[in-house]
DNA sequence: CTGTCCATGTAAGGCGTTACATGATTGT
DNA sequence: ACAATCATGTAACGCCTTACATGGACAG
C-alpha cells in the first residue's frame, strides 16, 4: 500500500497531525497520489498498529486537541526498505481512451467535441503545472536539501512532460479527424 | 463504470461470451483498461439486469454450453450516450512517483537503481507497443471501417507517446543525478 | 451571523484483485 | 500422461470514495 509509505515519507520530514497530512498531500503529491481525509485517518490507525508511527496527544488550552504523529525507528527502516524495493507492474486505467477506442460509434461532430474537450482540460492542467513549477524555481534557493528538493520537483516535471505528450497526441488526432485522414503514421514520428 | 461500457462497446461489434470478452480485452484495450475474468462475469450479470444485454445459451453437442451475450437496443443507446458524455476528471495514481518524491532518503546508488529499473521497463513496453503498431499498419488495409480502426489504433499511439515522454523524463533525470546537478531547468525545455 | 478553517473520526458502498472451484477438450 | 485451452462462476478481501457526524475559533 503506497499511501502508508507516502504518509511515512511526510512524517520522516516532520511530525504532523492527520489534518496537516491531508494538507501536505493536497499541496504536493496530489497530482499523482490524491488522498482523502477519511482514508488518511484510517491509514494512520493502521500505521499505529504496525508500530511505524507513534501518536502524541497535544492538549492545547482553548483549542481542540491535536494528535501529532511521529515516525518511529522501525517506520524509518520500513520507509527505506519500500523506497528501494521495485514495485510490481502497475496497471493503468484511462476511461477517456475507452471513449476514443469506441469512437467509431460517434459522428465527426461528437468525436471532435470529445477530443477538443480533453484538449482544453489538458491545456488548463499544463498552465497550472507551469505556475507551480515557476513557484518551485523561485523557492529552490531557500531549500535546505537541494537534492531532495530536486527529486520532489522531478515528479512535477513528469506531470508536465506526460501532459505535453498527451496534448501533442490530441492535437494531432484532431487534425487527422478534421482532414478525414485515417492512415497510420510512421512510428518514428510518434 | 467504464467496464460496463467497454463491454457494451465490444458487444456492439459482435455477440460474445464472457470468455471471448476476456480475450477481446486482453488483445486490445489491456494497456489502458485491464479486466479480469471474474469481474467480466459479474459485470455481465449487471448488464443483464439493466437490460442492456441479452443472454443466449448456445447448446453444443459434445462441447460445453456457451452463453452468448447480445447488445440490446437500449444497450446501444446507452453506449452512445456514454461515449458522447464528458467524463468526470479522473485521478491518476503512480506509486513510482512517490518513490521518486521521497527519493532524497536514498543514496545515489539506490536512487539510480530505482530510476534505471523503471527506464528498462519503459523501454521494453515501448518495444512491445512498436511491434503491435507495426502489426496494425499491416492489417490496416483489410479493415472494414477505416475510421473506427484508426480510432482504436489512436489509443496505441497514446501509449507510445506517453511512454516516450516518460522515457525522456527518466533519461534526463538519470543524467542530472549522475552529474549531481540539481538545478531546475527552463520550463520551455520540458 | 454566516461561512471557512481547524480537527477527528465512522459507515456504507463501489470497483477491483486473488484465490477457489469445476470440468471437458485439444495438443504434445 | 500432462499441460494448455475452453468455459463459467463464487467468496473474500483490499483500497478508495462519498456521505454523515461533531464542534470550537475566527473573519467578514
Amino acid at each position: 500500500m503506497s499511501l502508508k509509505h507516502a504518509i511515512l515519507g511526510f512524517l520522516s520530514f516532520q511530525s504532523l497531525s492527520g489534518y496537516d497530512l491531508k494538507k501536505a498531500f493536497d499541496q504536493s503529491v496530489q497530482h499523482f497520489w490524491p488522498a482523502n481525509q477519511s482514508q488518511i485517518y484510517r491509514t494512520l490507525a493502521e500505521l499505529l498498529e504496525q508500530g511505524w508511527v507513534e501518536q502524541e496527544v497535544v492538549v492545547r488550552e482553548e483549542r481542540l486537541d491535536v494528535k501529532l504523529y511521529h515516525i518511529t525507528e522501525t517506520g524509518r527502516i520500513e520507509l527505506h526498505r519500500w523506497l528501494s524495493t521495485p514495485l510490481p507492474p502497475q496497471d493503468f486505467r484511462e476511461p477517456f481512451l475507452i471513449q476514443v477506442y469506441f469512437g467509431g460509434k460517434l459522428d465527426d461532430a461528437e468525436l471532435l467535441r470529445l477530443l477538443r474537450r480533453e484538449q482544453t482540460a489538458i491545456e488548463e492542467r499544463l498552465a497550472l503545472y507551469a505556475t507551480i513549477y515557476r513557484m518551485n524555481q523561485a523557492k529552490q534557493a531557500t531549500a535546505q536539501d537541494q537534492r531532495a528538493f530536486f527529486l520532489s520537483v522531478l515528479t512535477l516535471e513528469y506531470g508536465i512532460r506526460s501532459n505535453q505528450a498527451a496534448l501533442a497526441w490530441l492535437t494531432n488526432a484532431i487534425k487527422r479527424v478534421e482532414a478525414g485522414n485515417f492512415t497510420l503514421t510512421d512510428l518514428i514520428h510518434l
